[in-house]
DNA sequence: ACATTAAGTGATT
DNA sequence: AATCACTTAATGT
């Protein structure tokens, strides 16, 4: 049951016995919306690979002040985990599960084993540092050069997709905190968006108007 | 009925 | 875009 999902996940990138050792070693945990899951500071012994749902990362300050930088989603792994892992670091990062999910822990040892062993594995990671560089550039750019009322409607549209559904259960308050801005602003731009018919407000819950 | 939490808004910086 | 200060609305106990 577990091989059926690493293959499903993973099946067109690895080979069988690679398939077969992580299924082997592989700890599975079902976690629920909101757990958290790797937290500033804390060490890792085990890298995660998301098999469903998908998980917030976030950048936090030394105040507790945060930003949500982007989501893993199914097939992705956390590779600045096993960077700093493989360096014994703290973990500069958090990480929140957005809605529920399976992941796939792998102790970090085998990490180094297979990056020896199997070519597959290699360009997994190689890969996969390629597309969160990616993300963190298009979080960059969207910090950088998007207004506030920009960022918001980016990050609606791109919870959207991430849980599958027009419909968000959240607050003005949560939008804030993974914007870092306050909850009146959002409130006000929120307003706005409402206005423009893009989106529908009710209590704890909006509704992303496609079209 | 009362307290708590979410959301709306004018005025100010 | 942020903050203050307050109002209104919805929900929990």
């Amino acid at each position: 049951m577990l091989k059926e999902k690493v293959t499903s996940n993973f099946g067109h990138v690895f080979e069988s016995n690679l398939i077969d050792e992580i299924v082997r070693v592989g700890m599975l945990k079902k976690v629920q919306e909101n757990d958290l899951l790797l937290d500033v500071g804390q060490k890792f012994d085990k890298i995660p690979f998301v098999l469903s749902g998908a998980i917030k990362i976030i950048r936090e300050d030394e105040n507790g002040d945060e930003l949500s930088l982007y989501f893993l989603e199914r097939g992705d792994t956390c590779n600045i985990s096993f960077g700093s892992g493989l360096n014994n670091e703290h973990s500069k990062i958090k990480g929140i599960a957005e809605r529920d999910s399976e992941i796939l822990f792998i102790p970090l040892e085998k990490l180094e084993e297979w990056m020896i062993a199997y070519k597959s594995w290699r360009n997994f990671i190689i890969n996969s540092y390629n597309a969160r560089l990616s993300e963190m550039l298009e979080a960059i750019d969207t910090l950088a050069f998007m207004k506030m009322d920009q960022r918001l409607y980016k990050h609606l549209k791109d919870k959207v997709k991430i849980m599958d559904s027009a419909i968000l259960n959240t607050t003005h308050e949560q939008i804030a905190l993974d914007l870092n801005t306050s909850r009146v602003v959002i409130s006000r731009l929120l307003k706005k968006l409402e206005k423009e018919h893009k989106i529908k407000l009710f209590r704890n819950k909006i509704e992303i108007l496609t079209s």
